[in-house]
DNA sequence: TAAAATTGTGACAGAAATGTTACAGATCGC
DNA sequence: GCGATCTGTAACATTTCTGTCACAATTTTA
């Protein structure tokens, strides 16, 4: 087992800090509080935790803005970020993964579900930022051009077959079913088919090309998955 | 769709466990009774069900304690526990809280109500906490990239075989009888035939390979069991 | 040892899931 | 308004999966 992780914690009202600490110290992580954004930020540079939970209301600065400052900030780019969430909002949870959230947990939440959770993204360090260039297999995708290229040639891709491949190359090696996926890259309140992903999972298939096709992989019975690694 | 969850209840009132039981199955799950602490520990040893319902008020050992003792065993550790109480005393959930209490529901409850409950506490659990890599003697199934693998290969699974050997690979050294298999695998509410089962291990069995297809044995006159332990 | 259970195995047809294509309406820049 | 894209669906084509059956192989029983 590794160095003991640091943990900070960041939401203003002090006994869903402590709640929180006591979780966690429990299970044996570090823990440093914050009861505000700007402090927040402040014991981040210096401390470089290894983890922030971020309450996602916040007075003056907001949980959210604060993530999109963090990731912004080559220096804290890396750190895996956990919101906490008093709503089951899909709008926010759309919006939270563009700038870069790690997961989300929703508000009332055990002890034992945040600690797993906690977990389960550290064992998964996927340490890109939302902004930072993503490169597989001489595929690029690159946010800030808003393009997507394979072998130095740009991609041809519609606008939902670009965030398609966009959620795809920052979510890899994880299986996602289609209702998840309209989630995430649709944005949930919309209502469409549910096939209508595959038509999009194969025109964008067809755009990566006989040598890309493979990064896209079936599931069946499931959904799709975004892979290096040949099924 | 899942393989069918096993819900574990336990309450010393014979009433009160059947209501819940009936609606429960009625809601898609199976169930299992205990009517104290001592026999609920065994249970929960030999069946790994994915949920305990707690009854707080019982004789000798009581609930909250049976819970201090689930959460101190690396074994079973997992499984998330709803405490049933009859007051609705504050002092006792922060006690609960800290052992590991999942969700508290106050009796008297509408059957509604417990699956709701119920239900949404498996949402925010099962995903994490059973979402854990399972690996045996260099076969891994890692239900995030919905995955398995042996020596680094890629196991060409079907859907059913695959939740087949996720269920073994989370209930080692068990046997279990093709009902039972098929209530757990395929869901307890189809009609299948039992020789189906059958088929369905030697699929698993080939897919396994010679190296592996040893961890699925045989147990004559009763099912199937799968441990690294040879027989 | 023969008969009876029990389990292993290969084949197959129907079912289910996914791939593929075509198309009509929507949207957008001009 | 107009052409060019882009989208969501429906319809049809393919692939893959499933449950059964019939028969073989193995173990137990008598």
């Amino acid at each position: 087992m590794g160095p003991v992780k640091q943990i900070l914690i960041v939401d203003d009202e002090a006994p869903i800090r402590q709640m929180i600490a006591v979780a966690l110290e429990m299970a044996g992580f570090h823990c440093l509080e914050a009861d505000n954004a700007q402090l927040a930020h402040q014991m981040i540079i210096n401390n470089k935790p290894d983890m922030v939970l971020l309450d996602w209301m916040m007075p003056k600065v907001s949980g959210i803005e604060l993530a999109r400052r963090l990731r912004s900030d080559e220096q804290t780019s890396d750190i895996p970020i956990i919101m906490l969430t008093a709503r089951d909002d899909e709008d926010h949870k759309v919006h939270g993964l563009e700038a870069g959230i790690d997961d989300y947990i929703t508000k009332p939440f055990s002890p034992r579900e945040l600690v797993a959770r906690l977990k389960s993204v550290l064992r998964r360090v996927t340490p890109k930022g939302v902004d930072q260039v993503v490169e597989v297999d001489s595929l690029i995708l690159d946010p800030v051009s808003h393009r997507a290229s394979a072998d130095g040639n740009t991609l041809d891709l519609g606008p939902t077959e670009y965030r398609l491949l966009q959620f795809f190359m920052t979510h890899q090696d994880r299986a996602y079913s289609r209702t998840q996926l309209l989630d995430m890259v649709w944005g949930g309140n919309v209502y469409v088919e549910e096939r209508t992903v595959d038509v999009h999972i194969r025109r964008l298939r067809k755009a990566l090309g006989k040598r890309h096709e493979y990064l896209i992989q079936t599931v069946r019975g499931t959904g799709y998955r975004f892979s290096t690694q040949k099924p």
